[in-house]
RNA sequence: GGCGGGUUGGCGGAGAGGUUACGCAGCGGAUUGCAAAUCCGUGAAGACCGGUUCGAUUCCGGUACCCGCCUCCA
């Protein structure tokens, strides 16, 4: 069997990666909230976590992999947009409209992810449906002395937690000597943080032992994780920012309503994205989201391989000559591939680099130097015909061995696709070409090769006349007519 | 102030204490009516200063610079 290594936040190794149960391996991804469009930085969890899933899958077997990666559909700024909308004169009540938005946003989200060839988790859970869990656990956690209540509020103890701060390598008192946060004052400490909040006649809230409230922002991973994967589950990630406080919490929280069991074990962060070398932001004006990127004529799959080109846990910088690079790449593969219905077998260099630490960079290099031995005896082939054999089992394998990346697969693919119909019109086209020139009537054949162009289709001539083109950037079928 | 990450050839970007990463671009050649595509070949590196070592870009220490988190954030 393969052997998987990770790189553990929390002890800041690369380790061997043991499920607990290798019949039922189970990660955890934090997920968005949503109030808004995805932008490109929530695109690298999800892709860096769906290798992984890959890899879990491929290894362990479909059948034994449990992904949950939540939906979270509480919070401030889902109902200042919601209310943004109801001042705007929406006549629909406000849990309608949050509603409203939050099944538009996960709609969004659901497009937008697919398109980057994201397999959908096992469970997506919404927070709004966990709500009783997270009361169980926030009672329970004041019953063990972890929690109190306040002025409307339950706050955790961060001082009843020793650990607490282990995960972010810092201590409370570090963290309260730099703090700048505004110090409630009916906080114990000034790092304690809020479990449930009360909510006022105008939010939404639901009953609870400490009257109507709704819940702080991080409990909720910590009552979904328990509910869908255990107390104790193998792998819990998201983006480096979420190490503190978010996932310190979480695990300050899990830790002591379940003492006796380990939460997660293995914590996996993936380091930010930048944009042209800086931090992506509204203020900058370099802030997009990936359906920005999709409109813009940037395929789902484009998207993907620009952010496989860079190790998870490094920054990543997007920029329109990675774009370039990478649509380049991925023409000339799908344009090998094209043909192809065999299944392949992965190559081991490939699985080998992506089982150690998700080594994404790596992979991809193996799969250019799969494609160049292709190239290169299919260019043998087609020079000297038939001395050699046919390279479809290479290319099968090719295929399957980018597709455990999640490229080169056919639900992303249509970027290139050129309907049965078109591509018999431009086979005619080609073949009027093809006979003009072998008449050496260069003008002819050289207007139609500009025609083509104009209509967003690339010739590649052969040897011996062999006909071949490629779907080009500006595809426009209709620009077709009339070149003949 | 505290915690963490980074600095590799023109650009992007990995691994490994001693042997070509890989890709893009460039250059030379093949092929071609001409292009494109494709194929073959090829130069170029590891911030700075010390240390360990037979040998370090790779390990250790320091310096400089850059970035992230500490506040909603993937």
């Amino acid at each position: 069997m393969v052997e998987i290594k990770l790189t553990n936040t929390r002890t800041r190794r690369k380790e061997a990666f043991v499920p607990i149960d290798p019949a039922d391996v189970r990660m955890y991804l934090c997920g968005p909230t949503v109030y808004d469009r995805a932008h490109l930085g929530n695109a690298r969890p999800v892709v860096v976590f769906d290798v992984l899933y890959r890899l879990l899958r491929h290894v362990y077997g479909s059948r034994h992999v449990t992904y949950v990666r939540n939906f979270t559909d509480v919070d401030d700024k889902i109902n200042a947009a919601a209310l943004a909308r109801k001042e705007a004169g929406d006549p629909r009540s406000l849990e309608d409209l949050i509603r409203a938005r939050t099944e538009e946003t996960i709609g969004w989200y659901h497009a937008d992810m697919d398109a980057l060839g994201a397999l959908r988790p096992d469970h997506e859970p919404r927070a709004t449906d966990y709500i009783p869990q997270m009361i169980d656990m926030i009672a329970d956690l004041i019953a063990k002395g972890h929690a109190y209540e306040a002025a409307g509020h339950v706050l955790f103890d961060v001082r009843s937690y020793p650990a607490y701060g282990q995960l972010s390598g810092r201590s409370v008192d570090d963290m309260i000597a730099g703090a700048r946060v505004e110090v409630a004052p009916f906080k114990r400490d000034p790092m304690d943080f809020v479990l449930w909040k009360p909510s006022s006649g105008d939010l939404p809230g639901w009953d609870s032992p400490w009257g109507r409230g709704r819940p702080g922002w991080h409990i909720e991973c910590s009552a979904m994780s328990a509910a869908l994967l255990g107390e104790s589950f193998d792998i819990h990630g998201g983006g480096i920012d979420l190490q503190f406080p978010h996932h310190e919490n979480e695990i300050a929280q899990s830790c002591c309503a379940h003492p006796q069991a380990d939460f997660a074990r293995v914590w996996l962060h993936n380091e930010m994205l930048q944009v042209e070398g800086k931090k992506m932001s509204k203020s900058l004006g370099n802030f997009f989201t990936v359906r920005d990127l999709l409109d813009q004529g940037i395929s789902g799959e484009v998207i993907r391989y620009v952010f496989l080109m860079t190790h998870y846990r490094k920054p990543m910088d997007w920029t329109a000559e990675k774009v370039r690079e990478a649509e380049a790449t991925l023409r000339r593969w799908r344009g090998i591939a094209g043909g192809v219905t065999q299944s392949g077998t992965a190559a081991s260099e490939i699985v080998t680099a992506i089982a150690d630490d998700l080594n994404t960079p790596e992979a991809l290099a193996a799969l250019h130097e799969m494609y160049r031995s292709i190239t290169r005896l299919e260019h043998r082939i087609a020079y000297y015909e038939d001395e050699f054999p046919s390279v479809g089992d290479e290319i099968a394998d090719f295929v399957t061995s980018a597709q455990a990346l999640g490229l080169l697969l056919p639900e992303i693919g249509e970027w290139l696709e050129i309907a049965d119909e078109v591509g018999e019109r431009i086979m005619e086209i080609a073949i009027a070409r093809r006979d003009a020139r072998q008449a050496r009537d260069f003008s002819t054949a050289d207007r139609i090769r500009a025609q083509l162009e104009a209509a967003g289709v690339l010739i590649k001539d052969g040897p011996g006349g062999a006909i071949a083109w490629e779907r080009g950037p500006n595809f426009d079928p209709d620009k077709l007519d009339g070149i003949l």
